[in-house]
DNA sequence: CGTGTTCTTGAAGCCGTTCAATGAAAGTGG
DNA sequence: CCACTTTCATTGAACGGCTTCAAGAACACG
């Protein structure tokens, strides 16, 4: 079974957009991002990618791959939602990032996984064998560059999360999040002020160094004060700006 | 003026050693890295290399660059210490990382600095036109993919960071940033219980999201429990298992 | 409809911050 | 070289926010 055509149209997102489209398109946390690099790709090199893949459906808490074993695959996200999480010594658990539908994942190039993956929701994905996949890119210079801006916009990113995660309040956290969730799923539903939260508020929790009863207490109060509505897996942002001022103090 | 011999020293670090040296000389925080990509380069070409850099001096204090302006020049520390960090929309700073000796600084290709970088002592750099450097590194597919994986190391470890910050204690924080500079001084002078802190308490704290007088207590607890030694701009780590679990929780 | 899971909400306790004062060290000018 | 100034580090006490523990409510699933 070859890449459905999901994954192709994900791969090859934004081809006919400028530059600016792309960079949007990076994952914001982790060795995710979505291979806007595809827009650089000749017909032939892009059929020639396509037969690489192979589709996979996740269930609910299915796991992709798990920390530390050999990094032999690597994914692209389809549709649902994929948790990345590391398990910390002491036992607890810590969410490096969501990937999104579009997002790509396991590119890195040590032999191991850095962290683990799993659905938290029913999820597909398409599967490309790491070896064949990073030969290809290798051999294509301009591909090695794209892959190369990418990383390093991912860095920036994970800059920006070590800035929020360590010294701002629950509130400014909780808030950030939702204005971050919102750009990312922007790429995947269109630009609108519900955005989906198919994670648990555990997971939220992990992912901002909160405990779960905070993050609760956070929105809840986001609520009270009319900046967001909670809806069934999602919030409606009500006050934009005036959550943006919250996220940034 | 050409780049000092000890700037090209400083490139050339790890030419005769095992791959996993060159890996250990990456930067933990930041899209700075020792450009141990240079080990790759052939004897013509460093020599044309070491030709595209200047040295530079910093008194205490000196901005190398600010967050936001064109990102014309990289440079390589050769001495001192660089403080990187970004200033928050609250007024607030935030250090992202400390650039060491042999560090590269500014390579992202993105046309602004995404933060800001002073000398925390006298420092010396080599100094690159980044149009130069980046070409330079473009037309050679094998520093591509060096760079390459450079950067995903990095990013690697600035989800070290993401997870360090995020949820642990201020003994942890404290006692795991003593670690990781222990191994990132290594390279400079050598593997020793000894740590250099030249940056000030303040920088600490903005680094690990502690107030300075939580990081001071930090520290005279640790030295209570006989785990370290407070010394002058620095300190000398007494029981490194100890301190290791210390830094897990 | 019942059971298990997730989410919310409350109260107590702890840890880090803030504010403030003291002490130490480094830089400056006579 | 010393006194003065300035900066930095340490320490104390009070406050506040987040966590923990625990119970109840909402929800999803069979």
């Amino acid at each position: 079974m070859i890449a459905s055509r999901a994954a192709i149209d994900g791969l090859v997102r934004g081809r006919s957009g400028p530059p600016s489209v792309c960079a949007l398109s990076d994952c914001a946390e982790c060795q995710i991002r979505s291979v806007s690099i595809c827009s650089d790709l000749e017909n032939d090199e892009l059929s020639a990618f396509e037969s690489l893949g192979q589709c996979c459906t996740f269930p609910t808490r299915a796991t992709l791959f798990m920390e530390g074993a050999n990094a032999d695959v690597v994914y692209n996200v389809t549709s649902g939602l994929v948790r990345l999480f590391r398990i910390l010594p002491n036992g607890r658990r810590r969410v490096i990032g969501f990937a999104l539908p579009g997002d790509f994942l396991g590119l890195p190039l040590s032999e191991q996984y850095g962290f683990s993956a799993d659905a938290a929701e029913l999820t597909t994905a398409c599967r490309f064998p790491r070896r064949l996949f990073t030969d290809f890119l290798y051999a294509r210079p301009h591909l090695m560059r794209r892959l190369y801006e990418s990383t390093s916009r991912a860095l920036e990113h994970s800059h920006d999360q070590v800035v929020l995660v360590a010294n701002s309040g629950a509130k400014a956290k909780v808030a950030a999040f939702l204005l971050q969730q919102r750009l990312r799923w922007a790429r995947v539903r269109g630009m609108s002020v519900t955005v989906p939260l198919p994670m648990g508020r555990q997971d939220i929790g992990d992912f901002l160094g909160l405990s779960i009863s905070t993050v609760s207490r956070a929105l809840t109060s986001l609520a009270r004060e009319s900046l967001i509505l909670i809806v069934p897996k999602g919030v409606r942002l009500l006050d934009l700006p005036r959550l943006q001022l919250i996220a940034e103090d």
